[in-house]
DNA sequence: GGGTCGGGCTAAATCGTTTTAGCATGCTAG
DNA sequence: CTAGCATGCTAAAACGATTTAGCCCGACCC
């Protein structure tokens, strides 16, 4: 169910003067707003009208360049045909490509949807909160952002942080991600592998680092606790920096260069400090990938533009905005029945010049 | 003047059964839903009414967790408290960094929005134009977006293509722009600069280009017609890419290879395509900054991450998307009243890596 | 000729607010 | 005693649609 949009748009309208109401309309052909409203909606109940009326109707409405007012619809209705969405602020990042895709989906849909980002201050997020239900938007998407309860209104969480009653989490397949990444750097021959952790307050980090235990041990990997380095750090300006991850890429460069060769590749939390640990390496006079293999997480825009280009894990933002939106949408549609609790997304492996054989192997 | 929001929100407010209306909350309180309404909104009209009695409402509606239907509320007053943002697709780039800005601004002076993508499509940007317009927006942000003629609601334009009535275009100093990349190339002692001109439908290419010209005479320095290379293909994807870049980055290597050296700096038409054409550039085996120094323009995210890193000139997208919703909300505030046609955001240059003195200098 | 039926419409209520115009009541002033 | 005036409230009309419940009228049936 979509919100009726008339019929074709009249591209002749006027600009000027106070716009057409229904009952302009109506007073215009001598008719009872009723019927207009029937007719315009093409009403079941219309069909007591007959045909030529209806025409007169509509050509009446295209005339005067009729468009109805959407907010009196809504209050009549009691369907907003909008939804809102919490992010903790629009990035260039993660939040952007999954907005994208909510975007697209919502639109094609007919709906249009509100925005609020709460900065990652809990207050804002409950006092936006408010402010959205004000506006009676009639579900809510939630984008990185973490909730404690149940919500009033039905809802689909983008990497959300656990499980709440009532609200669909989309969530990337981390045990394939792992196994993409990691089988492909077993393939090459790396046997020592580095590893970022993500940050504590990162929805991500907790599940895609068992999955990479459970791969490793699937791909007789052993994971050495001396290479594991949890990115600790704030996101700078609210979302990631690469510092962090030259900052931990430093630390790492020198623990290579300074105890001989523990590791030959890097699987990081992400692509930003995928860059800023490659950074660092290269710094340390290692060559990439000769000496060290990084692999990064998320296929951001300069990933492929990186020198030498990263191989990474992609995530189809984009894909899991709309399928956020999608699955709304259907819950929107199907009040009350069962919602799957998550939904899970396929990433992809993309390999660039960032990886290759470990040293003396080939 | 922002959207009238009640007192403190009521934490226990309870989630279970329909919401409560006013009239709930008269009926609660054996008085009329018009006192409670003047209380509720501090209208000037409630000074007739004591403040026990004011009391009293408040708390009962505290109890009730009372929250206005603000449907109901626009469509009584005529106002929505709500503004519509076209834009091409929310990408990661540009688009992202205005509507970070945007959001910001906005909410902060409690006023939503609702974004509409149309793909560069112009019935697209037609029938959304039509969409927010029914939804009763009260006014439009326009981010890269074309327009032919006057719009029928208060608006302003982020990189704004032409000079439309009405229409305030916020825009970057391309003067100031040109003059701090090529006094920075300068400096360092180039003398023989190569260039990427923008898209012919890229709103900055234009004035870009002029500033570019008009810096130069000033600074002495030649433009070589044979070393300016428009950037010919489609956005890619909707947005740019860095394909084109490397294209001509690599026209250019070779050209540069072929012919000996016949310039020592290219200032590209934005990062993306500086990023292109510095791999494009190391791959023909040129050194950067050794060889050909190279300046972006815009500042992504990723601009500081390359190797080298790239000196660009910075345009603060957020600060442009703050300044365009304030300047937005000011012409709501006072209808009538004449706007400036234009509002110029200061460009900085962040020098990195990616420039140095030119071969053979020092 | 009266009842019924259906075709073609409309009156009026409703959604949840805001806002205008005014109604009682009691007190004071003349 | 009555006009005038606060004081404390309220009735009712908006805002612009949708929707329920029927109204009126002519044709048809028996």
């Amino acid at each position: 169910m979509s919100p009726a949009r008339g019929t074709s748009p009249p591209r002749d309208e006027p600009t000027t003067g106070k716009p057409t109401r229904l009952k302009d309309v109506a007073a215009h052909l001598g008719l009872s707003p009723t019927t207009v409203s029937l007719v315009m909606n093409r009403s079941p109940a219309a069909k007591g009208i007959p045909p030529e009326t209806q025409e007169r109707v509509r050509a009446a409405a295209e005339e005067l360049g009729y468009r109805p007012n959407f907010i009196a619809r809504s209050l009549r209705r009691q369907r907003t045909f909008a939804v809102g969405v919490l992010l903790p602020e629009i990035s260039e990042g993660y939040a952007a490509g999954v907005l994208g895709g909510i975007e697209d989906q919502l639109l094609q849909e007919g709906y249009f949807y509100l925005v609020a980002g709460h900065h990652s201050k809990p207050d804002l997020f409950d006092d936006y909160l408010q402010l959205l239900t004000e506006r009676s938007v009639e579900g809510l998407i939630l984008v990185n952002t973490p909730i404690e309860n149940a919500l009033a209104l039905p809802a689909v969480a983008v990497a959300g942080h656990r499980e709440i009653e009532g609200v669909t989490n989309v969530v990337i397949d981390h045990e394939m991600a792992a196994r993409l990444a990691l089988a492909h750097l077993a393939e090459l021959g790396h046997r020592r592998i580095a590893f970022f952790k993500g940050h504590v307050h990162s929805a991500d980090s907790e599940s895609r680092w068992q999955a990479i235990v459970a791969a490793s041990a699937d791909l007789g990997l052993e994971i050495d606790p001396r290479l594991t380095l949890q990115l600790s750090g704030e996101p700078a300006g609210g979302e990631f920096s690469p510092e962090e991850g030259y900052r931990e890429g430093d630390v790492f460069g020198r623990k290579l260069l300074e105890t001989g060769a523990p590791f030959t590749a890097l699987f990081a939390f992400n692509d930003v400090s995928a860059i800023g640990a490659m950074r660092a390496l290269s710094e340390s006079g290692l060559r990439i990938p000769d000496d060290v293999s990084v692999v990064g997480f998320d296929d951001i825009l300069s990933a492929a533009f990186q020198n030498p280009s990263l191989t990474t894990v992609r995530q189809p933002l984009h894909e899991m905005g709309r399928r956020a939106a999608a699955e709304l949408l259907r819950k929107l549609g199907a009040p009350g029945e069962e919602s799957p609790p998550a939904i899970t997304i396929e990433p992809t492996l993309v390999v660039r010049d960032s990886t290759g054989p470990p040293p003396g192997d080939g």
